[in-house]
DNA sequence: TTGAAAGCGGTACCAG
DNA sequence: CTGGTACCGCTTTCAA
């Protein structure tokens, strides 16, 4: 392999002006600048990653902890994750990818050994014990999720509460006046997952400012779940118009159920969903959604990174405006039934 | 942060002792080693990635190239991720996560650089160009899958061939003779996806062996590819008295569908599917499956390229033979309808 | 606008 | 069994 002083020899500078014709950290001539690309094309020189990061102290490598739990959603997860890694070219930089299980002490290990420039936490729970291992490192991080007590470290995430809020307006909008949550499983729930905390507290706020009757129900993801779910919601909720479902893994079941039990979405009764849009869109019936956006909120965690990392001035906590898309499976509340 | 010259320091001896404390590569006395280890927790010790890749050559860091479209398994995909991050962790490794679309140029930017000792590719096609990139590196390769060509490249993978006959074996064995392959979508074929072939091959192979009659069709995972793919198999295959299901994504659907058609399974016909074994378990009846056994796969893909690092001898080809187990979706056919 | 050279923090060879 | 030290390849300060 090339080294830096191949390509200063090949061209006839010195090693430290093929550096700064790399870096563009100081002023080079046109001439001097071309003969060492040239001889940088001809030699195929690539600069030794080790090296690099031994003299600048920088690796140009972001960390992204992954949740390995598969009772979450899968390809959620997986949009995160190339969102992230996505961004992290852009801004030149690759992504090491930790899993959660290694907990503390894997954040330890890349932080303190000076692999990673900052790191990217998924799936934060509400007293995450990582948190204050996080706060000890030199390397800043950012948080795809928003704990408890999120005092110095950035957050950024969809604000769930809004999205809830945002889902009941749209049906209240509508006429609805019975509507219920389906949200994720109870697991999620216990495990002290913020989002799902997040979007409840936004959904109880919303019913009551609207003046609503509504209720919320955990609901397994599999057949029977969701069965136990909707008829739990039929019997506390009789003449329900409208079902909000926070959670992707059920949301086909939901509408099968919903259509085997006689029920036709949007007619008899209106769906808005809480997930990405591919995800709304591959349904039988194209469902109107509040988005979970990985990609941007993936994108904007690196950027936050990218900030941290040139000292720029960064929000502490940054929660996406959700969107709301109506598709097929809302309706206006038809006049008998208002 | 604290450098192998403040812990030698600290503990009254050389930096090289250190470092052979640390490497373990010249035995130490136990004296020093303990007062060396001393200072080392005293000081909160971590060395350096990036001088230690400098000056050994060895990064400790694989490169796991994952694929960004979602036309493709994605569960699989990340089960696969997973597996392989843990095992490398086993073997004091990290993982650097690359993308699929960054193509060959992604590969040559991590290896010219020298930011990994070794790479893993997933998703690997029949005729990929990445593979003669590949070939040129001075670092190893494993693929998970098998091109055509795989010379001069380390392969390892589920033997989707076997598999084939496997699930064909059991049902005719069960006394099945007419016996139909619902598989992946039409894109993932067109793409030129290995195991997709390897499997219809091994299909089609077993079905001669065995006598059997069948057919093959490939499925869109939605409501109507599904629809469309059973009625195209009552119609070419009447009386098909046993499905093998190659297809993650339509498998819950094509159960529903059957049971919508009054067809009972295992009482009327008899399902394989090929899946995972959390996936088979999963559906509303536990499914009789062929395994992907995407952790042994990623654990092997791990161990193969720690292999060729430390210069071992390895399989070129290596296929893990497929094992079936029976669960509930199974059943002999019926004196009646043989 | 460019060059010289001192590190960055380890590893591993050469000595003893 | 241990120490001294020349690198590994690049960045960046100091000089010119």
């Amino acid at each position: 392999m090339a080294t830096i002083n191949d390509v200063a020899r090949a061209a006839g500078v010195s090693p430290s002006t093929v550096s700064y014709v790399l870096s563009g950290r100081r002023p080079i001539s046109a001439q001097t600048r071309e003969r060492v690309q040239a001889a940088i094309a001809e030699l195929g020189f690539h600069p030794h990653a080790g090296a690099r990061a031994l003299a600048s102290s920088r690796t140009n490598v972001l960390a992204l902890v992954v949740p390995l739990r598969t009772d979450v959603n899968v390809p959620v997860i997986m949009q995160f994750a190339t969102a992230v890694v996505t961004a992290s070219r852009t801004h030149n930089h690759d992504v090491l990818l930790l899993t959660k299980d290694e907990g503390t002490a894997g954040l330890e290990r890349v932080a303190h050994s000076t692999m990673v420039d900052a790191l990217i936490v998924m799936d934060v729970e509400r007293d995450d014990v990582r948190i204050q291992a996080l706060r000890r490192l030199k390397q800043p991080s950012v948080l795809i999720g928003l704990p408890a007590d999120p005092a110095g470290i950035v957050c950024v995430d969809l604000d769930f509460e809004a999205a809830a809020a945002e889902a009941l307006r749209h049906l209240a909008w509508h006429g609805h006046r019975k509507v219920a949550l389906v949200g994720p499983s109870p697991a999620v729930y216990k495990r002290g997952t913020t989002y799902a905390e997040r979007f409840l507290t936004g959904f109880t706020i919303g019913s009551a400012e609207l003046g609503l009757e509504t209720m919320t129900h955990p609901c397994e993801p599999d057949r029977e779940g969701v069965r136990a779910c909707l008829a739990d919601v039929d019997a506390q909720l009789p003449g329900v118009t409208a079902l909000v479902v926070h959670n992707e893994e059920a949301l086909r079941m939901v509408l099968e159920e919903l259509q085997a039990s006689g029920r036709r979405v949007p007619a008899d009764i209106s769906v808005v969903a809480v997930c990405p849009r591919d995800v709304a869109l591959n349904m039988p019936l194209p469902l109107t959604s509040v988005d979970i956006p990985a990609h941007d909120v993936g994108g904007l965690a690196v950027a936050t990174a990218m900030k941290l990392l040139d000292g720029r001035p960064t929000e502490k906590v940054r929660l996406l405006p959700p969107t709301l898309v109506e598709r097929g499976s809302t309706a206006p509340l038809a006049p008998t039934a208002g």
